[in-house]
RNA sequence: GGUGACGUGACCGAGUGGCUAGGUAGAGGUCUGCAAAACCUCCUACAGCGGUUCGAAUCCGCUCGUCACCUCCA
């Protein structure tokens, strides 16, 4: 039983194999960082994160790249297009780099509430700019790309003559031309309108500029990922994933671009792609102005949900759909999430109990108190099966293309099955120590490790310290001084102590 | 126009030929000082029409509907 992922190359599922075992190479498309992330961008990130978790669990030693394009991208396609970057900065009156590190800032700060592990490499495309050019050199000396008043283009259909400009959208460069929509082309320096951007000179009132070979210009709009991902993972990576959104054109010119540089190659052996969030069906997108950002829905109300969501509902939500299906928000699907969530949670608050009953479950089971049936040693045999069985499809369900929506179902059998044990003694009788705590460990690596679910401790401390007090208060009105001794101990233990003073109880934190 | 998805019970959402996930909601029950949780039982669906097959939610065809990409988007 191993890994098996879908391959958007291929079309279908292939059996993970990495290029260089043990060794795993993972690169994300991350954020173009102008504007606050909504809960779309969260999607990858967050499939992305279990998927390396998985991988790391799996055994692997994963380099997870996860970059952050900070050049920004032109609004359009035309030579007088205004930079993303450069237009927040104006509209802020601030230095476009300012825009970006400032959404770099709340970026990390929601993946992290989000529970992805940080990234091993997070580079940034204006610090691989040298980089870059160096892949443009490449693909110019291969005969592929050629320079019009110092910008720099990728020549599509000389391309497409030995390649396959499409192979990852499958897409045809004829229909392509022939859905050109009308207007677009006109006055553009590039031979065939299928061309993109490798280099873009930059004008006058340009601020984001890097001097070239070309002149002072900036990187084109999919250059960053290619020369990245060859930079730190080699010419040839194992996993390359981002939206959807993103496999026309963006990843289909990355992949033009490692061909037709001196990589030649597909830039990653297997390319991802998840699927997108919809809001009553329809995409989610910032164009479309129907986002949800989620530093609002952390915290409230927003857009189309009355309700806020706590970062680990939303992890939860996001992975109770397999990636690769759209899935629709709404505060029903999101609430039911949330029920689901904290299930999940109180069932890993069970495991400790679980592996102490289990002990004693052996105890009783020594002295044949248990009483089974004619009294003779309970076979554990087809318990132990079955508990195991339940383990298994966990893991099956991660297994077939990181269906984690399986997995989380099988996960429920199995936390069903925690529970029945935890309550009856006599279904205890019926599984071995030894395979509860391998149930009870797997639970554990699953739902923490793998999927990253964190408890989020929902009772405020304040207010069960206020309650605590009031006890306190009442015993000693009471003159029950063995309760106040034991509650005042107890608190002392966290590092608290109490103060009677004449205005009443009061606490403060322990200076010892 | 080209390319590609999808339509599953009250809601969300797996499943891609027989074994009919799971969560939420609802009904009944066990337990319980009350409550909650938990457990048990029930509610059992695959857009429509045709076809292939011993057998289809699952394959094929048609119809209807929804969506995505082809322009920046995760």
């Amino acid at each position: 039983m191993s890994l098996s992922l879908y391959n958007t190359l291929s079309r279908k599922k292939e059996e993970f194999q990495p290029v260089h075992p043990p060794q795993v190479g993972v690169y994300l498309c991350g954020p173009t960082v102008y504007s606050e992330a909504h809960l779309g961008n969260a999607r990858g990130p967050v499939v992305f994160d279990v998927l390396t978790r998985y991988l790391r669990f799996l055994g692997y030693q994963v380099r997870y790249v996860r970059n952050i394009t900070d050049v920004g991208h032109l609004e359009s396609d035309a030579d007088t297009g205004e930079d993303k970057m450069e237009k927040a900065a104006r509209a802020a009156r601030i230095e476009p780099m300012q825009v970006a590190q400032h959404f770099t800032n709340r970026y990390r700060q929601h993946m992290l509430a989000l529970g992805c592990l940080p990234p091993d490499i997070e580079p940034q495309a204006s610090g691989h700019i040298i980089e870059q050019i160096q892949v443009i050199e490449e693909i110019i000396a291969n005969g592929l790309a050629y320079e019009v008043n110092g910008s720099v283009y990728f020549d599509v259909p000389k391309y497409n003559e030995h390649q396959r400009y499409g192979k990852l959208s499958n897409r045809s460069i004829e229909d392509q031309l022939a859905g050109t929509r009308a207007g677009l082309e006109g006055q553009s320096e590039k031979r065939s309108p299928l061309d993109f951007a490798l280099w873009k000179n930059a004008s006058p009132e340009h601020i984001m500029r890097w001097p070239s070979p070309w002149g002072e210009g900036f990187p084109g709009w999919h250059l960053e990922c290619s020369a990245m991902s060859r930079k730190y993972l080699g010419d040839i990576s194992d996993i390359h994933g981002g939206g959807l959104d993103l496999m026309f054109p963006h990843h289909e010119c990355e992949i033009a671009q490692s061909q037709g540089s001196h990589s030649h190659t597909d830039e990653a052996r297997f390319w991802v792609h998840n699927n997108m969030i919809t809001v009553n069906g329809t995409k989610m997108s910032k164009s479309l102005g129907n986002f949800v950002l989620l530093g609002d829905m952390f915290k409230g109300p927003t857009g189309p949900l009355a309700f806020g969501y706590s970062p680990m509902v939303v992890r939860f939500f996001l992975l109770q759909a397999h990636y690769r299906s759209p899935v629709d928000v709404s505060d029903d699907a999101l609430q039911a999430a949330r029920k689901g969530y904290r299930k999940l949670m109180n069932g890993l608050r069970l495991l400790d109990k679980l592996a102490a009953d289990s002990l004693s479950g052996e105890v009783i089971r020594d002295r044949t108190v248990m009483p089974l049936a004619e009294g003779r040693q309970p076979d554990t045999a087809t318990g132990d099966e079955e508990l195991r069985k339940l383990v298994a499809d966990v893991f099956v369900g991660l297994n077939d293309d990181l269906n984690t929506a399986r997995a989380i179902a099988s996960l429920f059998n199995l936390l069903r099955k925690f529970n029945t044990l935890a309550t009856s003694t006599a279904a205890m009788a019926t599984v071995s120590s030894g395979a509860l705590a391998e149930a009870v460990e797997a639970y554990r690596a699953v739902v923490t490790d793998i999927l990253g679910l964190q408890d989020e401790p929902r009772a405020n401390a304040e207010e069960l310290l206020k309650l605590t007090l009031e006890f306190y208060t009442e015993a000693k009105a009471e003159k029950a001084y063995d309760k106040v001794d034991v509650i005042r101990a107890a608190l002392k233990s966290q590092g608290i102590v109490i103060k009677d003073t004449k205005a009443g109880v009061e606490w403060a934190y322990s200076e010892e």
